[in-house]
DNA sequence: TTAGATGAGATTTTT
DNA sequence: TCTCATCTAA
């Protein structure tokens, strides 16, 4: 094979295939492309064959890069091949097993927001108050047990608080609900295959003999679980290759562990090491300034990435007041790239550490008509109304999934409300039955009238397409199923922008279980629930147009940009992360920061703001305190930029006028509800509501004039009169 | 008993 | 912006 187009150590990386490899790949070293090489490497020197390589990767997009580039190299499709996420993988390898562990084949696989109606449920029937624990930090906790592979039991040893001993005490009763429901989340995903091999050593065997060949991408990211995983089907053929950099492990919070990575050598004493440090992304400004703040970090292989790009410009920094003053900012440099250097939209790239971060981004971008897109955030498959849909072919595919059937009993309206659906719950338990078996029969529960006609209906409606499930292809199902229910009837009928948004994401996803079927026409709604449960917004992400794209810097990983703006410095750490101790926090946020910044190719700017700081962040000081003092400042040139207007921005979907006044006024200790107050700009009014706190508090405002509409005032110039 | 309105409070990163 | 608890009308 042709293997020109490598460099020196790259190739002997991919030509090394008889014991263990480890390879280091610097940001921006050619990672893919090694990875892309050795498989068809393997292949076309016949070492293995396609259908005995596994490859894994971290996102589905990695994957897809992954799939088309080694089509492009073999000249043929990789369709009996491997290459997925660990979730996906082991979704597909649970389809065939997970009957060892008590569950069937059309298992739910629930997400966050499941997992959390799931904990409200078991929280008010063991009477524990959302006072003692929120459900979301019981579902954290109970997620991170499990990426550490820590059962309740072993939980249990090492209790501090009384907190502690609820949150396991939901964790017990948390595990069996979900078996009940014949759902697994996202980390039993890879932690059930795991048991499955340790109870069954024949299906082990299975799945060792069956690849013979595993690669794992991004292996500084990987998880307890997942190490096991891929040491166990490793164990007998030792045919492994592993590839990452230790500076980009960004996920410790989520149970991702570096000693993965740097003790690779200590699980395979045999192995091969490679490090690749030939840099084709980025400047060398923009390298040696990133290196030199993850340097810092002791926990680390030592590596000195070089470019083959030259030097490069200065990095850009820029201080502002607050995140307006900064979004303007830049749209100012971006516009000024625009002009000097002839860049388009999508030659830049906005990095923030949060998603809310981008708003004040949004607003600017829009005011500025500049195109962008914002990847993350509330993704398409957590809105409401394409989860009500989800939701009903989830129930029909798995009848004992009680969250989806909680979900879509009485959506649209068909008043069953929450006092009757307790009923049937207390008599499921009662009798011993499903809850959905219940609802056929009202009368024992003393529900009638239209409340027990409605279950009645609700009942036969499920039943009717779960028998349908055979006759119909998914698209037909679906299809079927919202005229039936009504639900773009029911957002039809709305009059308001956000339900005719509605109303077209509804369309939308019955277009992409249309576009998924012509995919796999062999594919049942099963398999298209797996896909979509597994799928991220990152995963949609293309260059194909031409906008401004704007991201969290996890998402940002593996992508690059001409530009990168890296917003939002100032905002520190929360020092609340339960794995994680300060100096572990403090090394993760350096990488965090070398990702961000070698996201770029040839330029960077640094943003914050000197007076907006989160709260919780004290504690810790912030990026920029930090981490900009550690870059050189040779790498680095001030930007200094001073603009500060007056923003008035109307509210298309409400109606609501929102003002927005730099600091006038900080608190609002002497206003209270119906006093009048003289508004600087709408006059006369009086005061509907308060609320907020510090900096933050908003009053609604009634202003003579101001017929019905609700008007917030944010920072505003207020006169009590 | 449900549906809708209203006010108060909260807000990391993601497979 | 979003979610949740509480109140009110039907």
């Amino acid at each position: 094979m042709d293997l020109k187009k490598l460099n020196n150590n790259q190739k002997a990386a991919v030509e090394a295939v008889d014991k263990p490899i480890l390879i280091f790949a610097g940001a921006g070293s050619g990672k893919t492309r090694v990875l892309t090489y050795k498989i068809s490497y393997l292949i076309k020197e016949g070492i293995v064959k396609p259908e005995e390589i596994l490859a894994v990767t971290f996102t589905n997009k990695a994957a897809a890069v992954m799939k088309q580039r080694v089509a492009a190299l073999l000249k043929n499709n990789v369709q009996d091949m491997n290459i997925g996420t660990f979730h996906s993988i082991c979704a597909k390898l649970l389809r065939n097993e997970i009957r060892h562990l008590g569950f069937t084949k059309n298992y739910a696989i629930y997400d966050r927001s499941d997992q959390i109606s799931l904990i409200k449920i078991i929280m008010a029937e063991i009477n524990v108050s959302k006072n003692s624990v929120m459900p979301k930090t019981v579902r954290n906790k109970i997620s991170y047990y499990k990426s550490k592979l820590i059962d309740p039991k072993s939980a249990l040893k090492s209790v501090n608080t009384i907190q502690d001993k609820i949150i396991i005490d939901i964790y017990i009763i948390y595990n069996n609900s979900l078996k009940e429901n014949n759902a697994v989340d996202f980390d039993d995903l890879l932690n059930f295959p795991l048991e499955i091999f340790n109870n069954n050593l024949r299906i082990l065997s299975k799945y060792q003999k069956l690849w013979k060949y595993i690669l794992v991408d991004e292996y500084q990211d990987t998880n307890k679980a997942q190490f096991l995983l891929v040491k166990m089907l490793a164990e007998k053929h030792r045919n492994i290759c592993v590839v990452g950099d230790d500076d980009q492990s960004i996920y410790g919070w989520r149970g991702a562990d570096i000693r993965n990575i740097l003790d690779f050598e200590k699980d395979f004493p045999e192995c091969k090491t490679f490090t690749l440090e030939n840099n084709y992304r980025s400047t060398n400004q923009i390298l040696q300034a990133a290196q030199s703040v993850v340097r810092n970090n002791t926990d680390r292989v030592d590596k000195d990435l070089l470019s083959v790009n030259g030097d490069g410009d200065l990095i850009g920094v820029i201080e502002t007041h607050d995140e307006m003053e900064e979004a303007d900012a830049v749209i100012n440099a971006l516009q000024k790239e625009i002009k000097m250097k002839k860049r388009t939209f999508n030659d830049f790239s906005v990095l923030y550490r949060t998603n809310a971060q981008s708003r004040a981004l949004e607003d600017s971008f829009r005011r500025s008509a500049i195109p962008y897109k914002i990847i993350g955030g509330t993704r398409f498959y957590e809105r409401k109304e394409v989860k009500d849909v989800l939701g009903y072919l989830r129930l029909i595919v798995n009848l004992d999934d009680t969250i989806s059937l909680r979900r879509t009993i009485n959506f649209p309206p068909r008043g069953i409300g929450l006092k009757t659906v307790d009923k049937c719950f207390i008599q499921s338990i009662k009798d011993n039955k499903k809850l959905f078996d219940v609802l056929n029969n009202p009368e024992p529960m003393k529900i009638r009238g239209k409340q027990g006609d409605s279950l009645i209906a609700f009942h036969k409606l499920i039943n009717k397409y779960n028998e349908l499930l055979i006759k119909l292809n998914a698209s037909e199902l679906a299809r079927a199923l919202v005229e039936e229910v009504g639900i773009l009837k029911f957002y039809k009928q709305q009059d308001n922008l956000e339900d005719n948004d509605r109303y077209d994401n509804v369309l939308e996803i019955l277009n992409s279980i249309d576009e998924f079927m012509d995919r796999k026409p062999e594919a049942s709604i099963a398999d298209f629930l797996e896909e979509v449960s597994l799928l991220t917004d990152i995963d949609e992400w293309n260059t194909d147009e031409n906008y401004v794209t704007m991201m969290t810097v996890h998402s940002s990983k593996g992508l690059e940009f001409p530009v990168v703006f890296l917003t939002g410095l100032e905002d520190g750490l929360f020092p609340l992360s339960i794995a994680l101790n300060e100096k572990e926090i403090m090394e993760e946020e350096r990488r965090l920061f070398y990702v961000a910044l070698t996201r770029s190719q040839e330029m960077v700017y640094l943003l914050y703001a000197t007076d907006r700081r989160r709260s919780g962040s004290d504690s810790w000081g912030g990026l920029a305190s930090r981490f900009i003092k550690e870059i050189p400042e040779n790498f680095m040139e001030n930007i200094s930029f001073s603009s500060a207007m007056t923003r008035k921005i109307v509210n298309t979907k409400t109606g609501a006028i929102k003002m927005k006044i730099k600091r006038t006024i900080t608190t609002f200790d002497d206003f209270k509800v119906g006093d009048l107050v003289e508004h600087a700009i709408f006059g006369e009014g009086k005061i509907r509501a308060l609320s907020g706190s510090g900096e933050n508090q908003r009053v609604g405002v009634a202003f003579k004039d101001g017929l019905k509409k609700k008007l917030i005032v944010k920072f505003a110039k207020l006169k009590k009169i």
